[in-house]
RNA sequence: GAUCCCGUAGCUCAGUUGGAUAGAGCAACAGAUUUCUAAUCUGUCGGUCGUGGGUUCGACUCCCGCCGGGAUCACCA
């Protein structure tokens, strides 16, 4: 079927020439919804028009509305306020849309054909020296949507995540343990095994400082005491002695990074996100080299004497970049490199998106350019997904200062919120104790999810947690609380008999209103997979929200006396709630069947 | 110093490839429940779209300058 803005194109096409013998190949017709204080459902902007017409914006608008009335017979009435023609289409029309897309519980979700483009995603990608924060979850909810999102409008969709296990930061954590834990494990300390890791990061923080203080008196400068404390070379030392495969570090990184996981694995979980594949840093970090000699031979990187390699991109307006160190240790730019090939090979992709911080620009720009200049097609597919900073009311997370949100503790708390206003509301008297414990973590984390998915990646975010915890207004749960609503209705509905249908030839303004809006949502999700932004089907779903919440506070519908009439409402408002539960499933958020 | 991003109501955010009188939520105030879930609905208050130019029939949107905020430009990850 035809879109409208297509027929509608089509047919003024049509006009131009017909009735200004215009060349209408390179006219472009802008449509639009009509503004809700104006009569009809889409305009025709006809100012662009007036050059082929060579008459005023009001004649050719009459003369457009004119031909499209009696050309197209979708088209009921037309009416031209200044420069713009407004279009009403046939109530039938929408009366035979609502019919074809009713009943369809995937409404708005293509299944992907075994052959449609793949799209590699890759999100989340923590370090596992500490656990989760408030910016990790800002970035798993983004990535795990715009998966889903990008699935729903046809294509395969491979999530990846690249968990950094490995380096400097891992060793902290490890030689703190070793020196203080004193044998600690998460089953001895009852602690979760990422934070319980997390604790000896920070107590190996602790530890240098109080070391670097000391030297620091002793006269060495205070921007070099860090790197020169015993506790730092000892660090090192472990580093290179993971690296030479030494039998006792590769035990003591396995155990500790195994905890690490299972922490991770709750977490994830909890927040309901998962991957197809997982790459470890450990076992990719060396794949980059092999990639720099032919490089070096194809003429794209070079040499400096003393035998790291660079690669010049003054003639792109960006610097020269190493790419490798003189001692032939890798870089991230080397393991990126070495990544993205490895996988281009695994996986046939036609694009891979990263989904990093927007404060790693500079990198995916060389990163891609070196792609493109090694001579790989598939670069032209390669995507950053930048994402804006989490801050909070006081200003930046900083780990030093403990202004961290982490991500448990925030989970927990959303979850309790929602327990302590459920109860407050009395709304779930007849529950039973699991399910109540399921509607508090729904409701917990849809809120949490809504409000960060809310907002458009690319900007900056301020996380108010006052507000993150209001469930009214343009929030996750009353999302939930509309579609909860709904299904209390058409359970009543069935328990009295009643049943979808439509047999009537006329609706109100507002049941129009929501049929345009749920014929909307097809195009939304294919704007949200194009722009990789969840934000646009959050919005989306939050405004049919509202209008279902009017018309449901204005029409009666199983109080409503006139059957037809009754089944019509029962029809909108099963239509309405597919669309809320297909939007919020792309936004990863569960809905409640009561609440 | 160079490059990039951001600036819309007191606060948090929307605003489609340039279109009509710039919209929501929160906060404040005033209302609506004998009626399908009031986590709802209605109304009031709130704006020189940072600022000054330019392009255009038309600019929050595009171009240039300026002001303010942030990020990046490591043989760090």
């Amino acid at each position: 079927m035809k879109s409208i803005e297509n027929l509608i194109s089509e047919a003024t096409k049509k006009a131009l020439a017909s009735l200004y013998n215009a060349q209408t190949e390179s006219v472009n017709i802008t449509i639009q919804p009509t503004r809700k204080e104006f009569e009809g459902d889409f305009t025709i902007t006809v100012f662009a028009f007036t050059q082929l017409s060579k008459k005023n914006p009001e004649v050719t608008g009459k003369e457009i509305g004119e031909f499209l009335k009696s050309e197209l017979p979708i088209v009921d009435d037309y009416n031209v306020i200044k420069g713009f023609l407004n279009l009403s289409i046939s109530k039938l029309y929408w009366l035979e849309f609502l019919k074809s897309i009713f009943n369809k519980n995937d409404y708005g979700l293509a299944k992907p054909a075994a052959d449609a483009p793949s799209i590699m995603i890759e999100y989340s990608c923590p370090n596992t020296n500490k656990p989760l924060h408030l910016g990790h979850i800002r970035n798993n909810l983004i990535g795990f949507s715009v998966a889903r999102i990008v699935e729903a409008v046809g294509n395969n969709v491979i999530k990846v995540n690249l968990i950094n296990d490995r380096g400097i930061h891992i060793c902290k954590s490890m030689l703190a343990w070793q020196k203080w834990g004193g044998g600690e494990t998460p089953e001895s300390s009852g602690m979760k095994g990422d934070h319980l890791v997390g604790k000896y990061y920070v107590l190996f923080d602790k530890k240098m400082k109080e070391e670097a203080k000391k030297l620091v008196a002793k006269g060495i400068l205070e921007e070099e005491a860090e790197n020169k404390t015993d506790l730092m070379d000892e660090a090192r030392e472990m580093l290179r002695k993971w690296e030479a495969g030494d039998a006792e570090t590769i035990n003591v990184w396995k155990m500790m990074n195994g905890w690490v996981y299972d922490g991770f694995d709750v977490t994830n979980k909890t927040l309901g996100v998962n991957f197809d594949k997982v790459y470890y840093e450990s076992e990719t970090y060396l794949l980059g080299k092999e990639v720099v000699n032919e490089g070096i031979s194809k003429g794209v990187f070079f040499k400096k004497p003393d035998g790291s390699v660079w690669i010049d991109l003054t003639p792109d307006g960006l610097d020269e970049k190493l790419v490798l160190r003189g001692d032939g240790t890798s870089v991230y730019m080397t393991q990126d490199l070495g990544t993205a090939i490895q996988r281009s090979k695994e996986y046939k992709f036609e694009k891979l998106v990263y989904v990093v911080g927007n404060e790693q620009e500079y990198h995916f720009k060389v990163l891609f350019l070196i792609l493109k200049k090694l001579g790989y097609k598939w670069a032209d597919g390669c995507y950053h997904l930048s994402y804006g900073m989490v801050e909070l009311p006081e200003g930046k997370m900083k780990s030093r200062e403990g202004t961290v949100v982490d991500a448990d503790d925030l989970i927990a708390e959303m979850i309790k919120t929602a327990e302590e206003i459920t109860k407050e509301l009395g709304k779930i008297e007849n529950f039973e104790s699991a399910e109540a414990a399921q509607l508090y973590k729904t409701i917990g984390l849809g809120a949490l999810k809504y409000f960060i998915l809310k907002v458009d990646p690319k900007k900056k975010m301020l996380f108010n947690p006052r507000e993150s915890v209001d469930f009214e207004g343009n929030t996750g749960p009353f999302l939930q609380y509309t579609y909860a609503r709904i299904c209390s209705l058409l359970r009543k509905a069935k328990d009295m008999g009643y049943s979808a249908a439509i047999n009537v030839n006329d609706i109100a303004q507002k049941e129009k209103d929501l049929i345009i809006k749920a014929y909307e949502f097809p195009k939304v999700i294919k704007e949200s997979a194009t722009a990789y932004n969840p934000a646009l089907v959050a919005n989306y779903v939050y405004d049919i929200v509202k209008l279902y919440n009017q018309y449901y506070h204005d029409y009666p519908v199983l109080k409503e006396e006139n059957a037809d009439l009754r089944s019509l409402r029962i029809a909108i408002s099963e239509q309405v709630g597919t669309v809320i539960r297909n939007g919020m499933w792309l936004l990863g958020i569960e809905v409640p069947e009561r609440m």
